[in-house]
DNA sequence: CAACTGTAGTTGAGAGCTCATCTATTCCGC
DNA sequence: GCGGAATAGATGAGCTCTCAACTACAGTTG
């Protein structure tokens, strides 16, 4: 009844097939994950912003370079590890770079390349930040779940990455 | 050593109390969940929007109109049900109105309010959405998934919405 | 080493979202 | 039934993301 796919299938076969519907088990499981899902990233998202002025796009880029030696990585890189296409990278990283927080150099070993360059303001800014997260991430995710819930949570985010991933 | 949080913790604490970090398993959980939930989540909407030129938060308006008496419903119940804000949802219904698919009706009752009112040129189009998107959801969520991860995928988001959720 | 092809990254226009603000209407107490 | 508070929704500026060029360099082939 509350579906985003219950409307009455045709009968007759249209072009594809016939649709293969959700039954009302399936619609209840998806449901029940995407409204959770579009929740939980929200209020994440919402709580990092509130408290310290980043983003969680922003914030992953950050930390992304805080975990490489010499707090450095290719923009290709760094993007591939962000989920983020080249181009909304190189946006963020300029905005970054307005805030002082990253700043780029040209790749010695390859003339076209960028490196995007953690500074230590950027540094700072994360090690401000991530307290605040983990609470967040805690708060409303792992203080609600038992530890077999966090392990099927694991299951299923590793099962969907094998399908999805590029990695 | 993969984590958004795996900043060396301070030892002195340092106002709020020692943050409550997430060990390894925490944070392969975590990661394992975001990773998938944003791929997912772009994957279903890319693929809906290649096909058909809806993108998933448009198909949801849409959903939510189709499933009521009369196809229309109050603005601000709309934004509820579609999990979002007022402000967007009246830049989206604008949006859809310019396309036809939907149009606002002053509410008989309310004369503050506004009913969004699905056109059958709007019902049309997520006749022809609904069965991308159902394959989609398919072929990235529950064929991946066992049984039982489906049941855990369920009993983890109304876990989660029990806390996350208004409703 | 000249021409082609592929790769790295940037840019700008346009779409969508957020936040603050604004208008119109209803509700409530007196 | 009048005045103030609350509610419904719209609007516009600013930010972010996407998509499609576009520049610049690298690698490859003759």
């Amino acid at each position: 009844m509350t579906s985003d796919v219950s409307l009455a299938p045709r009968d007759a076969g249209s072009g594809a097939g016939e649709p293969r519907w959700l039954d009302a088990e399936e619609q209840q499981a998806w449901r029940a994950w995407l409204y959770s899902a579009q929740l939980l990233l929200d209020r994440l998202d919402r709580e990092l912003i509130h408290a310290t002025g980043i983003s969680h796009a922003y914030y992953e880029v950050l930390v992304a370079l805080s975990e490489t030696e010499g707090r450095m990585m290719r923009m290709s890189e760094l993007a591939d590890r962000c989920l983020s296409s080249r181009s909304r990278l190189s946006h963020a990283v300029s905005r970054l770079e307005e805030r002082g927080w990253v700043r780029r150099q040209v790749c010695p070993e390859d003339g076209r390349g960028q490196l995007a360059v953690l500074t230590d303001d950027g540094f700072a800014a994360l090690e401000a930040a991530a307290p605040v997260h983990v609470e967040s991430v805690r708060t409303h995710l792992f203080d609600q779940l038992s530890p077999e819930q966090v392990a099927a949570m694991r299951d299923l985010g590793e099962t969907l990455l094998r399908h999805l991933g590029p990695r």
